[in-house]
DNA sequence: TCCCAGGAGGTAT
DNA sequence: ATACCTCATGGG
């Protein structure tokens, strides 16, 4: 159990529904059940009251970002009045920090596709080749490491909804090898530098980075631009901007070197809530 | 039927 | 560097 303070805000429900994981499933009691590499998971807010199971203290608090300075970091990016709506409408938001490797494959699952084919996806895969955790007799499946996703038979992973996106997690997973290596690497370096080494990997393209540089590795500067993002961004901000016209690398550059001056370090943790908000302002 | 979704790789200029 | 083309899949 922890003891959430009115000086730290916290939301598990919009922490868990804004796009930035998918391995977590609401339960009929409100609660929440997730499975974070191996682990399973379970949790629930009732106001300032966390309860869990399947991990300790110390993982739920820097899983779900709860040593951070959320007020300050709302502040340093509050510089407008649209975002500032956005962060009045997803007071306690928290990113997360996920595991690097499922990370990783998450965003190269999610080209081109929407949020609930994206989950299926991991499903597939986590179903296909993780490991069985069982829990009342219901068996679930833990995040499979890159060899066993490595393997040369043929593209088993396109029996996983995958379409093209197989090959990629393929070719990824053997040039990550077995270690955490490539993680320290990819933590050990500055924002721009740590982008150019992620998108080495085969189906990590400019987007996909930003998602994992800031869901994995906390580089809060990343501010990844999709589809929603590039239309608030053209309608909020940015009006001289075109569109119906494809993503263009310049533009995307365009877009998240303006939201790095306007918005700040933790342009990132702005984008989030931008996102998380998409549906609610006409 | 067409269009869209948390895009990226390949190829020809 | 830049412009086009193609790549599966499911839902509206």
């Amino acid at each position: 159990m922890l003891s959430l303070t009115d000086d730290q805000p916290f939301s598990l429900d919009r922490t868990l529904t804004c796009g930035q994981v998918f391995r977590w499933h609401q339960v009929p009691d409100g609660g929440w059940r997730g499975i974070v590499g191996d682990r399973l998971i379970r949790i629930r807010q009732d106001g300032s009251r966390l309860t869990f199971s399947g991990a300790g203290k110390k993982f739920i608090k820097h899983y779900f970002s709860l040593d951070s300075d959320l007020p300050a970091i709302v502040a340093s990016f509050d510089r407008d009045p649209f975002i500032h709506r956005s962060a009045e409408a997803c007071h306690g938001l928290r990113l997360i920090r996920q595991p690097p490797w499922e990370c990783l494959v998450s965003y190269i699952c999610s080209t081109n596709s929407n949020i609930p084919m994206i989950r299926k996806r991991i499903e597939h895969i986590a179903r296909a080749f993780g490991k069985p955790v069982e829990e009342k007799g219901i068996t679930y499946f833990g995040f499979p490491k890159p060899p066993l996703l490595a393997g040369t038979c043929e593209d088993i992973l396109t029996g996983c909804k995958m379409g093209y996106r197989g090959k990629y997690v393929k070719k990824t997973a053997c040039d990550v090898g077995d270690t955490d290596d490539w993680a320290a690497r990819i933590r050990s370096l500055p924002y721009e530098p740590a982008r150019r080494e992620l998108m080495k990997f085969s189906g990590v393209g400019p987007k996909a980075a930003d998602c994992i540089l800031l869901f994995a590795f906390q580089k809060y500067e990343a501010f990844p631009v999709d589809v929603w993002i590039r239309r608030i961004m053209r309608e909020r901000y940015l009006p001289a901007l075109v569109s119906n016209t494809p993503l263009s690398s310049n533009e995307y550059n365009a877009i998240r070197r303006f939201a790095r001056d306007h918005f700040g370090e933790y342009c990132g943790y702005a984008q989030e809530y931008l996102y998380a908000a998409r549906e609610e302002d006409p």
